[in-house]
DNA sequence: ATTTATTCTGACTGATAGTCATTTATTAAA
DNA sequence: TTTAATAAATGACTATCAGTCAGAATAAAT
């Protein structure tokens, strides 16, 4: 009796699907003037039909921004895996940022519209994907968090720093970069003459700053 | 002949009443679910009074916006004229931030949606509040890399950085400090025990790191 | 008193998120 | 094979709200 089964995988598959054809229709013009008719055009299946899948049209978005967590999950864990010391976890987290920027800007900018969010505990059952995205978020922040940890205890990062205070600026200070860069980005690159690349650069040379430990 | 003069400061009346209108109620419940009906209630006119005075609900925000960017303006013009060095101006305009999102925490949460907007030259006549709130961000920004510049100069800040660069960091990091406290503020104080000001302290304690001339 | 200019109104339009009674397709039972 | 039961999909419909505009009301000028 595979049929639940396969009846469960082809509800996936469909769910995958209209999210594939929500990123199109969202990224090429922005979620703000996209419709759900459209996105209901693009994945060939009647409005109706998305609703069944998704609960409203901000928690179809956070499907989205889940898929970008999730890869981000991934190239964190990664870097905190591969490196020893603290202070290389750290670098490693803030290079796996930086790539992820430049490989998924989309998806890199639609983060922004979830930190952006209030957390709401109550909004559980209402919004799945608002609820999950905060989960990796967390999971995210406490990679950070144990990297710092890891940091402080073998003499790679300043040993007087409290370790979550510095995580919450951490974050703050990486996701404050990001959206500098996607309102302002051309606008200092026009104006100004300076490129994207090298604000994020520039503010991870300042981050080592108040990381790293100099003895002596 | 007073009577244009009366008439253009009955319209600059009028416009004030919708504009403290609209802050009574856009506060209230949040821009989002804020309507123009309801403002028009509250301003006790029409909604098309308000079309009259300004051209569409953002740029009516942002006349609320301007406001707070105008108080901020104050503080930071005072906070540099006051102190002679350059780190002295740093901190003081840290302080007057500070004492801003104290002060006027609406006004405060009311900017990062201005920051949050992608900068468009174009927008000037269909948007003018939204385009004076550019000029004065503009302002703002200018007395960060005014006292940087003094900062390196008089040998109170690092001599090697790079005044744009990180004035553009500066400006990137506060507004993340201010992002994660108002969209995670909550969530912090109860579920990790950290108030929102040692949020605020410990990031400008942190700055300091990257700013500070230590010779030797 | 009449004309002209200015300000204001609120019913209307258009766009769009979200719903739900009905239809279509699929599986199980007779 | 036919019929009943279950699940998936539809699209016309509702509600809400930003923004418009022809006309009313008010004030100023002639």
């Amino acid at each position: 009796m595979g049929i639940t089964e396969r009846r469960e995988r082809e509800k996936e598959q469909r769910q995958n699907a209209i999210i594939d054809a929500a990123e199109t229709v969202f990224f090429s013009k922005g979620v703000e003037n996209a419709t759900m008719d459209e996105v209901a055009e693009q994945a060939e299946l009647s409005k109706g039909t998305l609703y069944l899948y998704f609960q409203n049209k901000d928690d179809l978005y956070h499907a989205i921004i889940l898929r970008g967590l999730n890869l981000l999950h991934s190239s964190f864990e990664e870097a905190v895996v591969k490196e020893e010391k603290g202070i290389d976890k750290l670098n490693a987290i803030g290079r796996a940022y930086y790539d992820f920027y430049k490989q998924y800007p989309e998806y890199a900018n639609a983060m922004l519209h979830h930190e952006g969010h209030k957390i709401d505990i109550e909004c559980n059952e209402k919004n799945p994907f608002v609820a999950h995205c905060n989960e990796t978020g967390n999971k995210l922040f406490g990679f950070m968090q144990e990297a710092v940890k890891t940091g402080i205890q073998d003499g790679s990062l300043r040993p007087d720093l409290n370790p979550l205070l510095v995580s919450v600026v951490l974050w703050a200070h990486s996701n404050g970069i990001m959206q500098i860069i996607e309102s302002k980005g051309e606008f200092f690159e026009k104006m100004m003459g300076i490129k994207r690349e090298d604000i994020m650069d520039y503010s991870f040379q300042l981050m080592r700053c108040y990381l790293k430990n100099n003895p002596g």
